[in-house]
DNA sequence: GGATAACCGAGACGGTACGTCCTGTCTTCGA
DNA sequence: TCGAAGACAGGACGTACCGTCTCGGTTATCC
């Protein structure tokens, strides 16, 4: 930034700007050609490509940088999928079914049609060798639940479903599709099927 | 060997036995020997600690060995789990909430009590970075959703549940939940619970 | 802590306690904090422990600070030597034999019991990196020759050697046994061990 | 020079050739291109460019590979040194004086000459760090102390100089000059200096 | 019944990545 | 305007595995 051009929060896509120290402080640029550097290489090279050297090298990044504030690869995965996930609707149409459709088509498709998809893989082999990771990943999975879960909550206090239903629980149910889905490469999955499942959740199976 | 007194320390009581050549063919000692080994760092380390470098250390083996009986990492991980599968339950009560619950609740059981679950949970991060090991994991989830659907199709059949119901399709819900569980490390659900979240599939959600 | 407390003795033997800023000059309490823990340093972890970045730990001061006064490692190592050099005797025995082995005893002793041998062997070895670090040393060695050779000269005026002897040269003999010993850790050279040494320079080798 | 990775394509035809392994045994060629490469690196960037890193890459060699077989950076220091150190004179003249000038001069000279004087101060450098390279630097003084001692040993026997002049000590006065020009980069001393110093040693200084 | 072919152990090889430590530079902030 | 603090790019450290490549030795099978 040796020139005078003011972006501080600009979206700096340049990787290969020169960055330096912006005193004793994080440096919010570097912080982001790191994570975006990560990005592109899990959507490029999926996770097999990814690793903090490589990432390092994109970003011209020393490591220790890396690192610093993330102090496992797990962690930036999860700090990449993070920022990554955005677009999530929160549906509320007065339908359960239609809620959960929506939200699981939406999570499938956003995983099909974005990288998030790829981190998000990533992410869960990471956490079978890591601890850190397999912690993150758990902690993620308990307040994404808990989130979605108002969904669930919603339609039992209007009276939709039964006071019995557990909305927590119901909720890993249907997140749980998506998971299985992602880890096995096939998120390919048409509305109308999303529909059936979450109907098999919702409706009676009961002829 | 020129003299018979090597290795009388062997740190592994099983794999420091000595075998001999058996000439121009596969010894099954010694691929035993390599899948023992592969078993027991997997129940022992865990995946972190699974390396064909550290089975071949154990097994006594040479790494071109296992390279040429298992061209790569996942082969060697599906084998070692396809031998591990010990007898899943087949229920047949009469009643699919019962049926499901027996299965559901044995299949966490068995991950949970045996290296069986290390071993498969491995093999699902291990796909997520190799293809052969991709494709081994669908094909093998086909076969096992196929198998386990039969609970269904017999409820379907005795007329406890609508036609409407896909077996397959169900059955991947069900299993889901104990893949879900199982790549976060979650496996310790008790019976009661796991009758619960099968109703939360077969009984309907409506107050 | 951030008034009151003066700390005017500057001899502050414990890096730890706050220093305050005198605002826009060089704060001495500082620069001695950084030489004694240098020192420090160097006489508790030798030179493999010794690094810029090890001392500013130590003594509670920036990197920057370091570098702004000691431009390089070496100058920091040049000037904790030179703080340190205790009071090397000048003997004027009558006796060269009797001058030098008390010269190079004393020497010998100095390096073996005080940190200056570390110290000095670090700036041997900085010198063969580090050109500043050379020159320093070279420096330093010519002085120190010229002064130890009065020594020499003065048994010279006495007529107890040749006139033929360059005093510079026959210190520079002496010296260099010194040095080897350091940088090979061998200075545990008793007195009479010594004198013997000394001797072969002064007395005839010749049978 | 602005950065490492200019030359990768080497001029040198040797490291640059493809090796690969030749069994279970150490391949001579690799031994000799890392050999080679270590030279090299020492003699044209001096021991402030030499590293393990550096001389894999332009051996083209992996570091474990080096690591295997060199336990430390000194270790293959020492090795390059002794491959280089050849053609030391063993003077026999009959002379004393005469011997160890030729001796000192040549050694001076070689020093000078080829790249064995910049191996030799690295490796003192070294030593002052590692305490493996101060083991091996200690212990080829105490070899080649000894091995040079013969021709002060053969001039005792012909009764040139007194029974009382221990030959190691002698040999170590004579080799310490050396050392300490070298340390301090003052080589350039002509063979008539080198004979006055050597006759300091072996000719009364008295009047 | 001697040659041959494939297996097996062993482990070296060129590499990639790991996570840590240090270098010397830079900037902010407080005094 | 200095000092403390610490971030930064970068390079090197020594280790763990990867997948490949001989090697030497060992049988069984084929000629």
């Amino acid at each position: 930034m040796t020139d005078g051009t003011q972006d501080t929060d600009g979206t700096d896509a340049e990787a290969s700007a020169q960055r330096t120290s912006i005193g004793a402080r994080r440096n919010p640029a570097t912080a982001e050609a790191i994570r975006l550097a990560a990005t592109e290489i899990l959507a490029e090279k999926g996770y097999a490509g990814f690793s903090v050297e490589a990432v390092a090298r994109r970003a011209r990044a020393g490591k220790p940088t890396i690192y610093r504030w993330w102090p496992s690869k797990a962690e930036l995965l999860l700090d990449v999928y993070h920022r990554q996930k955005t677009g999530m609707p929160e549906p509320d149409t007065g339908s359960l079914v239609e809620d959960l459709t929506i939200y699981l088509d939406a999570l499938l498709r956003i995983w099909r049609e974005t990288p998030s998809g790829t981190v998000f893989r990533s992410l869960i082999a990471e956490a079978q060798t890591d601890s850190a990771a397999a912690r993150a990943l758990r902690t993620y999975l308990d307040q994404r639940l808990d989130q979605s879960a108002a969904m669930i909550r919603r339609a039992r206090t209007r009276g939709e479903i039964s006071e019995t239903v557990d909305p927590l629980l119901a909720m890993e149910l249907v997140t749980s599709l998506a998971w299985t889905r992602l880890v096995t490469d096939r998120l390919d999955m048409e509305t109308a099927a999303v529909r059936a499942a979450v109907s098999l959740f919702v409706e009676s199976w009961r002829a």
